[in-house]
DNA sequence: CACTGTGTAGACAGGTCTGTATATTTGAGG
DNA sequence: CCTCAAATATACAGACCTGTCTACACAGTG
């Protein structure tokens, strides 16, 4: 009694999410696994016995970090939906929101694939195919703003405004990034409409 | 003789060399110093000789890798500019270029920032300071092609479409995001002439 | 020639890393 | 109550890491 054995298996998600917040914050080479299994209060053969490998743990952070990510940011932009908002401009207010949250260090999946620098790193192929994923949500909520048509054509532009928010959010330590890339995407769904 | 011996200090630019090559390819958390000296044919005490620790190596190459990347930026621009392209188009022509050219990783400074976590590590501040000189460079041939007054408000909102598809580029392994950022910022160079 | 500065070769200390092995404890279901 | 799956604690192997130490080779200069 007492102990507050672990029961059934949230040791697995609570190795995962240890993982997560550490390889979020110090990155995954920096972060062994002795500190994993300290800061989960998990033995070692738990963690080996879930995960065979700490590359296989990396991969399942990565899984869950991208619903937690998909969750926390689907959040934010209702919340200014919510205040009258239309879903594009909520968009880069969302962007902004997770910037601003303390701890932002960048977007997990890109610095997933700096990290693992190999790019047939199973981590690796999962952050591209999650960056496509997230590409297609935002296409989506253009297609609200711009149309289906000439989505098609800014979207991809968008796109990489936001990626470059993000890394120069990362670079500057500031979040105006946001502020600039919203404008900027403003500006071609503007542009590509009146045409 | 014959042994080839070290004249005075190549040895000091030969591990810059080697490191640079090394971190970038690899990353320099993954990259030891014995790979390194191995790979320099150099002593061990030869480069803790010329630099303290690996961190301070480490702000070396980053040094050295901003010279060798403005060069080689700067003749790619030229060559484009030769054969008649404006500036600005020549920019983005040499970016595609750089994404196409063989071992291409990325950033080496967003790349540093991410693999240091640190945002307090010189490195991680030279490398913030490196993006700031880069952005400034933009944005003077961006002054070339749509004038002092609107360069200064789309500025920032092409580095930003130029740092996305840099990222985009790895993360997709594809440099048609060069061709997506060009198509953007000329729409949004035309569209504040026009205002 | 002797001195000095630079590089070389290689062993070594002390720490950290991933992953394994072993022996024990716990809790839930039949 | 007994069994069995799962978690625990701990020690350990073997690799690798940064950084130090020692002893030596060599070239140029006074």
């Amino acid at each position: 009694m007492s102990k507050a054995r672990a029961n059934k298996s949230d040791t697995r998600q609570r190795i995962v999410e240890t993982a997560e917040r550490l390889f979020y914050a110090e990155g995954m080479r920096a972060v062994g696994i002795d500190r994993i299994i300290a800061e989960a209060e998990v033995a070692k053969m738990s963690l080996y016995n879930h995960f065979p490998s700490k590359d296989d743990l990396i991969l399942a952070v990565l899984q869950y970090r991208e619903e937690k990510f998909n969750g926390m940011f689907e959040n934010l932009i209702s919340r200014h939906v919510s205040k009258g908002m239309d879903r594009l401009g909520a968009f880069f207010a969302a962007l902004k929101d997770w910037f601003e949250s303390p701890g932002f260090r960048g977007c997990m999946f890109i610095n997933a694939r700096v990290e693992l620098a190999d790019a047939k790193h199973p981590a690796s192929k999962f952050s591209a195919c999650h960056k496509e994923r997230f590409h297609q949500m935002l296409q989506t909520i253009i297609e609200e703003s711009a149309g289906m048509n000439s989505a098609e054509t800014v979207a991809p532009a968008i796109s990489l405004l936001v990626e470059g928010a993000i890394v120069t959010a990362v670079m500057a330590q500031s979040s105006e990034s946001a502020d600039v890339a919203r404008e900027a995407a403003l500006a071609l769904v503007t542009k590509t409409k009146r045409k």
